[in-house]
Formats: structure tokens, sequence, C-alpha cells
DNA sequence: GTGGTCTAGACCACA
DNA sequence: GTGGTCTAGACCACT
């Protein structure tokens, strides 16, 4: 199974983040586990549909991050973490997103239960469509 | 009383967004009631240190969008909505929010719960770490 | 008086590190004194007959390490760094490539001697053969 | 008794110039006297778990310098030198790395004596700390 | 004017 | 085969 990223060459987050993100989620949720080879550069790019370089860049953040590791000549592969440094990636990133919208209910005035009221909407949105909140801006 | 607005001139969202969301904001905390005069555009130029043109497109926005209204040769003005809309507004913002934090937390398996529990920590965080509530609950 | 930097294209280290590497010192030396604008992206790739990527690159790794601010629309300029950082760095230079060459005279087996003596021929070297010293502090 | 190296694969250098830089020290320093039998690429390859190839390429680059023979059907040898070229190749090294020194010394502006410290204290970490300069950057 | 992103394509070094 | 570097040129957004 290649891996699965869904990118959205006109959403206002460039490319090679989007890349960035989708992978570190992989990795985070287990998906990519610790040394298994992600998709060579050119394989990405070629089923994404977009540049070398592209891909690339996400790739070498995400090993500058310590994610991933390129061996070379050989390819790339998720860097072998420490046990729990998987789990705590991944609460960093659900903590992220909350400060977020935390940061956003607040500075408008917003209750916690208001907030709360809107998450569990977006969780049953989410679980009855499908797919299809595709979020611009 | 001048409003109060944060910019990072270094944050990745451009500075005109950051005026334009920091002004939905307050119209829809309510602390820009309808009718309440905007700083104009030289002086909120001045006090947020950036170039007027910046704050003169996040205006042009805004009046684009309703929230302001522009009465020549006396200044800019919050819109009077018509009744429910800035709680329309609100949810609005709400939603949008909430719905970025579920995509994050569903693409790295995270369940209901976890997300909630994420939800809960940002919030005390808040709460703790920043100034008093004005409604909170 | 623009910036002055050598490159040697023919070099093994990359181009964008050669720029990344000159800019470093002539921080570290005081000769971009904080706040100071460095050359725009285009006009440095012009002066260095280069690609604007790959100054672009370049500047990139200095404002992720803090050393540049990028302001954007506006241009680049070094970073006001806390008094005291910038001794720093040049020392972390300083210990880094110090360290390198004692890792290489430990590998043959040189003695500490030996070492100080090449040091010192090296630095007589560079006096005579270049221009005079133009900084003794 | 098999060679000892340490072989970083992430390093920036090319491991086949890890390699040969690691014989040319085991020769300079005498650990590998001439006449003496050096391991065979598949051997090495082995210990090292290193492609073949690598390992082929470094000792292809050393005969070629002079400093291992090939012996057909026999192995690979560190060849006779004549008198003092060890200790000339020795030097060499030294020189090389005291050069580079100064050179980032004086294109920051350090003064000799800050140069010397720095080469003292980097001695003395080396010999208190045991081994453990890694150097990636 | 500024920097950022992306493409297409070339070339190189590594394994 | 792999990833890394660089170029030329286009387009965009910000100030």
């Amino acid at each position: 199974m290649s891996i699965v990223l869904d990118i959205d060459p006109a959403a206002a987050a460039p490319i090679w983040r989007q890349i960035e993100d989708g992978v570190r989620r992989l990795v985070a949720s287990g998906s990519l586990p610790p040394g298994a080879a992600v998709p060579s550069v050119r394989e990405l790019a070629r089923s994404l549909r977009v540049n070398p370089a592209t891909v690339s860049k996400a790739y070498q953040l995400l090993s500058d991050a310590g994610l991933l590791v390129v061996r070379r000549g050989e390819g790339t592969f998720v860097a072998e973490l420490e046990s729990g440094a998987r789990d705590a990636e991944r609460a960093r990133l659900l903590a992220e997103g909350a400060a977020r919208l935390v940061a956003v209910a607040r500075s408008m005035g917003a209750t916690k239960a208001e907030t709360n009221r809107a998450v569990d909407a977006a969780w049953r949105e989410f679980t009855e469509g499908g797919e299809g909140t595709k979020d611009a801006r």
C-alpha cells in the first residue's frame, strides 16, 4: 500500500507543508511505523503530480525535525523514535490544534460550553458526511 | 479607548489578515458594538507600527463584507447588523475552528474523547495563564 | 558598502552553505550589526552571479536559526540579538573549528605541541600572504 | 585484529571518504604499519554494515594515491612508504586542518590568542570527555 | 520594491 | 536506483 495524502494545490497552505503535515500525521498515527521506507521523492512527486523539489523540501524539513532519516543512495525512512516519542508527537499536534481553537473561541467571547458544542457538531459532521469539509482559508 | 489588537509581523499569516480577523472578533464579541467608530487608517497604522496600506486593505475587506461602513468625511464605523447576524458570525467562526481541530484529530487516529481532553486542557491553560474571563462559565 | 562574500562555485560545499557561513561570520564579527539590512535576495544573487533561489535558501536557514529576520515586503535584516549572543555565536564557531582540528590531530596521533605549531604556521602564512591584520582587538 | 573505523552513515561526508580518511589516519599514526594487511573489501563492508562498492571505492582511491597496494590473489596491503613519507603525510593533514581553522578565525575577526585558547579548550575537551564530537554541521 | 512557492529540467554524487 | 544542488523563469502575496 502506498501512502495516502491528499494535496490541494489551490489551498492557502504551501504544498510542501501539506506533505509535511500529512507525513507527520501518518507517523503519529502509526500508519508509518519506525524504520518503514517512505516513498522516494520522485515516486511521491509523480503520484501527487507535483514537482520533486517540492516533495524534497517537505522530506528535508521532516528529517531536520528528526522524524525521517535519509540514507544516501538508499532512500528515506521513518526514524526509530524512542518509545513514547510518537505518542508525544501525537499529543503535541492535538494540543496545538486545541490551543488554536480555544484562542479563537476566547478572543470572541465564546464560553467553554459553546466551544464544546461546536466540537461535538464538527465531530458529528465528520463521521456522518464522511468526507467533504474542504476548508478554505 | 483605542482598540487593542496584537499583530505579529513575523507570523505566517499576513498582517492585513491579522487585522481583519482581530476586528471581526472584536465585533463578534461585542467589544465593538454597532455604530461604534473604529480608528482611522492612519491612526491604527501608527499604533500598530504598520504600513497604512496594510490597514487600508483590511478595512476594505471588512467594508466589502458589510462589517464596517465608511461615512465620507466622518470616518469608519461598525455596521448596524440585523439582529442575530452577530451571533451567526460568531457561530460560523467557532464552527470553522472546530472543524479544523476535528480534521487534525481524525487524520491521526485520535478518538473523540482524546480530542475533548485536549480542548479541556487548552482551556485550562488559557484561563490560568491568561487574564480574567468576561463570560466564563 | 555592500557586503563582501567570496563564493567558489566549484567548491565541494554547496553555494547556499558558503553564503550561510559567510553571513554568519559577518554577523559574528560585527560587520553586520543588529538591525542592519542585508542585501535583498535578488541583489545578492545578482552580485554573486547566482540563482536567487540559492540565496533565498541560505537566508531561510539563517532566519530559522534566528540570525536574520525577514519582514515581508520589506526585506531581510540582522536579528536583534540580546547582548552577548553575538559573542556566543563567535565562540561557538571558533570552538567548532578547533574541535575539528583537534579531532584530526588526535586521530593521527599528533601531539598537542605539534598541533600548536601547525596553527602557528598557518597563522603566519595568513598574515604574511594576505593583507595586514585589521583587527587585533 | 580487525581495523577500527567509526562510520556515521548520517554524516555530511560521504561514506567512502570517511573510510578513506580513516585508513589514511591509521597509516599516518602507525597503527597500520607498512606491509600490514588491511581487511578485504567484503570483510570490511560486512563489519561496517556498508555496501562493498563503497569500501571498494575507498580502497581504489587509496591505491591510486599509493597508500595501499593490491597483490592479486593475496589481498590488500599498506604500501612500503619511503622513509619520511609517513611524517610528510601527517604534516600535510595537520597543516591543512590548521589552515582551515585559521581561515575561520580570521574571517570573523578573532585574534591569534583567542584561537589558541579555543584549540587548548578543544584539546582539554577531548582528553577529558574521551570521545564524542560528532560533527554534523 | 520585497520574499515565497512552484515548475521543468539539468547535472552530480552516493550506494 | 536514491537524494542534493542549481538554474531559469513564472507567478503570487505582502508592503
